[in-house]
RNA sequence: GUGAGCGUGGUCAAGUGGUUAAGACGCCAGGUUGUGGCCCUGGAGAUCGAGGGUUCGAAUCCCUUCGCUCACCCCA
């Protein structure tokens, strides 16, 4: 038997009213902040990532799916959306559009990485870009856009922390001051903080082995080493969340998993202990666009993971809203009625109504026995009686009540019967 | 890449060496010669993940393998 594929799930029907509902409350947010849609393919020249994300990124070293095709280019299953978005951003010459840009996505993503509990192979995000502007009102926008959101789909006793890691002119002497603070405690260090000493230096910052605790109490903050311009967008950023009343907390050990990323970085995540906690994480990448052949330009963007989203409206046992609109079952009995049945089901479906016939070669019972099992709100019933008559019978299976109704006003009846509403 | 736990009908799940592998939900039918949701009765559906071994006898013990889950790494 044919299985998913390994770290990948069907979605099912009865999961598809949380999608829906995260969705449509992704696109009415981003929509009311004045961002537009787009849409970039699913692969990508695999140079995009290894330029964009960073050639020594985990993501980039390890996670890609990247294949040759039949003629013979290397193409990657996009692992994240921001690299493709800034790539089309100057592919469409939208620089020369009125800046900034502000465009949201809504799209799968791929990472080869070994499943666990929110985590997969195939994830979903949510994602915003603001391109050409550097303020510190947008780095502020863009955080109040995924608070907005995640408040609208109804989670609650979320944690939001911000840091700021610099940019080219004060991160070098930053990471150096760092690693040397490291270097004096080499010998208690972990396996794995040794090699990020040199590898990835602010990575030794979010490290939970316990030994390494005290050596990360007693590192140097990156914002206190930020140059005068750095410092600036850091204090008016905080101040504009401030004004908004985003309850953010800074958190010094917060650095991000791409190379591209300067000054502001944030992410949000729900108060249960555990890994992959991390609902939303984004920050500034004032370098990207110039790294991809464009002139420098600013950007800034985040990507939220909508399978993490749905885990914590479960988690925290909010339903999506359920909508149930008419729906009509046209049972049957005899083989006029049957093909009287097709007919009639297709008219009600052509003015509107959601229809369907009942299952052939059942008895009326269990026809209708269906129509409960499928939610419908409505059952027809055809037999003979009701040809020789001229009618069929119109159930509302929610009352119980039924009654005899011409053919041709089943449509009017109805529609004044009217659905439950949501 | 590393570590741990778990694989029994569609789903959940009992069974821990001894005749035809419980039960529940779901599915189908009947109870109502043409009337659902509740209830009652019956039925279908499992080579116990796969392969090998131990044994008179294996879902049960051992080995291998595949799969799933969780955690680490890393990330949405």
């Amino acid at each position: 038997m044919f299985q998913a594929p390994r770290g990948t799930a069907d979605i099912l029907p009865e999961e598809q009213g949380y999608w829906r509902f995260c969705r449509s409350k992704a696109r009415e947010t981003a929509t009311s902040f004045g961002y537009r849609r787009i849409d970039t393919p699913l692969f990508e020249d695999a140079r995009l990532f290894v330029r964009g994300v960073g050639e020594l990124t985990d993501i980039v070293e390890k996670e890609t799916y990247t294949f040759e095709d039949r003629g013979g280019d290397l193409l990657t299953l996009r692992p994240e959306g921001t690299a493709p978005v800034c790539r089309a951003y100057l592919e469409h010459g939208m620089s020369n559009l009125p800046q900034p840009v502000r465009l949201y996505y809504v799209c799968p993503a791929f990472r080869y990485e070994r499943p666990q509990s929110g985590r997969s192979r195939q994830h979903h995000q949510f994602g915003i870009e603001v391109l050409g502007d550097g303020d510190a009102i947008i780095d502020a926008e863009v955080i109040e856009v995924a608070w907005r959101f995640l408040g609208s789909v109804g989670l609650s006793d979320l944690e939001l922390s911000i840091n700021s890691i610099g940019d080219g002119e004060c991160r070098p002497q930053y990471i150096r001051t760092l690693q040397d603070h490291y270097r004096q405690h080499s010998g208690i260090l972990c396996h794995d903080c040794t090699r990020r000493l040199e590898h990835n230096p602010l990575r030794l910052l979010d490290c939970k082995v316990d030994s390494c605790q005290p050596v990360i109490g007693g590192a140097p903050h990156s914002v206190d080493y930020l140059c005068d311009a750095c410092d600036a967008h850091w204090s008016s950023l905080r101040g504009h969340l401030f004004a908004l009343g985003l309850p953010y907390a800074v958190n010094h050990r917060l650095v991000r998993g791409f190379d591209y990323y300067t000054r502001t970085v944030f992410e949000v995540t729900p108060p249960v202990e555990g890994s992959q906690t991390t609902i939303v994480g984004g920050g500034r990448y004032d370098g990207l666009i110039e790294e991809l052949g464009g002139k420098p330009t600013p950007g800034i963007g985040f990507g939220m993971g909508i399978d993490r989203v749905i885990l914590n409206l479960k988690r925290q046992e909010v339903a999506p809203p359920e909508y149930r609109d008419t729906k009509v079952l046209v049972a049957h009995l005899g083989e006029a009625a049957k093909a009287e049945a097709v007919k009639l089901a297709s008219k009600l479906r052509q003015a509107g109504t959601a229809a369907l016939v009942g299952p052939a070669e059942r008895g009326l019972r269990s026809q209708l026995r269906y129509a409960s099992a499928i939610d419908a709100t409505h059952a027809v019933i055809i037999g003979d009686d009701e040809l020789a008559k001229g009618v069929v019978v119109l159930r509302d299976l929610s009352k119980s009540a039924q009654h005899e109704v011409d053919p041709d006003r089943l449509v009017q009846e109805l529609q004044s019967a009217g659905g439950n509403g949501c």
